[in-house]
DNA sequence: CGGTGTGAATACTTTCACAGCT
DNA sequence: AGCTGTGAAAGTATTCACACCG
């Protein structure tokens, strides 16, 4: 995420009545939930329901209701008071707020385990990201079609993004040229990158970076791990609410 | 997450918590922070540095200082004023409070595209997580091995996870499976669930589970393209401070 | 009724800013 | 003189609880 927020924001205009349409400034942990949301109503609609009370979706969604709602009053109001929402309706706002009414066009960088794994996801998931680029540095991948499109070398980044009007780049690398790669997508015009290197990347604020980062998740989960462990040890000797170094640990 | 939180919590205690329950419980956003800081760290002492100030660490690792010295405020006071931090000394304490001292046995159920990649990362991530144990339904890959591990079947899941010790399971399957081995992992005695199928697992309490989510990932950059679309386009007509639908954008 | 929409209350995170140690 | 450690302030996010309405 290109890291800092507020800089010279000068109390960003207090009230001042609408101008356009609805009014909000969706948090970011919403629009997470949102796509999750998004997910469930369409297995939904699959399964031909067409109509779900804030209760059903956000069970279903794994939060709780309270939240579901307020998420969704940051999009609109579109539900109907003492019945719930309606499956489509609901859908289709929330795929025009997350901008998936456009194309997204994908290109995978690093066409290793992961990237072959990437790009083989096909048509990524959901539908609306097509992958139409990839790229590798390996002479003996490049020109072999993978999940149907052809490697093309690492140097054709610049022309072959802007070419096929790429606007999200999928870091695949090893870590070490994680960063080189980045700057060169950033400077083909690319603002939105999803990086699964281990590194962490530089960007200019103008670029947006989301990582997936499989040893962070694992040490969280490690971290639990040992929580629970410490957990255990102070109850089976009479827990005081320390864990080690006298640290409290959480409940 | 184990999901739900307060369900019957009766208006949770008010004021009652005199004592033990204060002090540090490391907040669950401080802890995916110090694993970035423990990888900066190792990499930092690959290279022969051996000290470095909270500016230095801060900046690598992408957060500013004040958040960093909080973060390592939460595992102790393990700097010296005036100089900086030990690298080798902040290593081991990281480590420590992640449970990184001990091993974490892994199983990784769905032996597809994602599957192999994530067999083929050996002993994951930054070591200390051996993958041990390999599943899949398919019976042309029963037996097979895959980074060096022979694939079970799914039906093996519970013997095999007892036996290895698996503490960690990783959901790589298609995701009308997902919710089915998910069961079976925790039954297995699993307490720590690392998914990638698109969908939310249900759990009981004690169990800890990350999602990986692609299609989520995208779904937040998409919103992202969007937003600056409005901005765009509302800044070339006289920016008001107002997007679409007179909604406030955040700077 | 029953369920949404939402202000107000609560909880959590981040940032500030400076006292305190080396 | 410089940098850590940390209370206190500011900023976000989540939850409560109830007015409101179909």
């Amino acid at each position: 995420m290109a890291s800092q927020r507020g800089e010279g924001e000068t109390t960003a205009t207090p009230l001042e009545p609408a101008d356009r349409e609805r009014a909000r400034a969706i948090p970011e942990a919403a629009v997470a939930r949102l796509a999750v949301y998004l997910r469930v109503l369409s297995g939904m609609a699959d399964q031909g329901v067409t109509a779900v009370s804030s209760e059903e979706l956000s069970q279903a969604a794994g939060v709780n209701a309270a939240k579901l709602r307020k998420d969704l009053s940051y999009i609109g109001s579109y539900g109907t008071r003492g019945v719930g929402y309606d499956v489509e309706v609901l859908v289709s706002h929330i795929e025009r707020i997350l901008g998936l009414t456009r194309n997204h066009s994908v290109a995978v960088v690093g066409i290793g385990n992961l990237g072959h794994a990437l790009a083989n996801y096909g048509g990524f998931p959901g539908r609306g990201f097509p992958v139409t680029a990839l790229f590798d540095v390996d002479a003996d991948l490049i020109g072999v079609p993978v999940g149907g499109i052809p490697v093309n070398h690492i140097d054709e980044i610049t022309a072959v993004c802007l070419e096929r009007e790429v606007s999200i780049g999928v870091i695949a690398t090893p870590p070490p040229a994680a960063q080189s790669v980045c700057d060169r997508l950033v400077s083909a015009g690319v603002q939105c990158i999803l990086n699964f290197a281990p590194v962490v990347l530089q960007v200019p604020d103008n670029v947006e970076v989301r990582k997936v980062d499989l040893a962070v998740e694992m040490q969280i989960l490690s971290f639990h791990v040992a929580r629970r462990a410490d957990e255990a040890a102070s109850v089976s000797v009479g827990n005081n609410g320390l864990g080690v170094d006298g640290m409290v640990i959480r409940p």
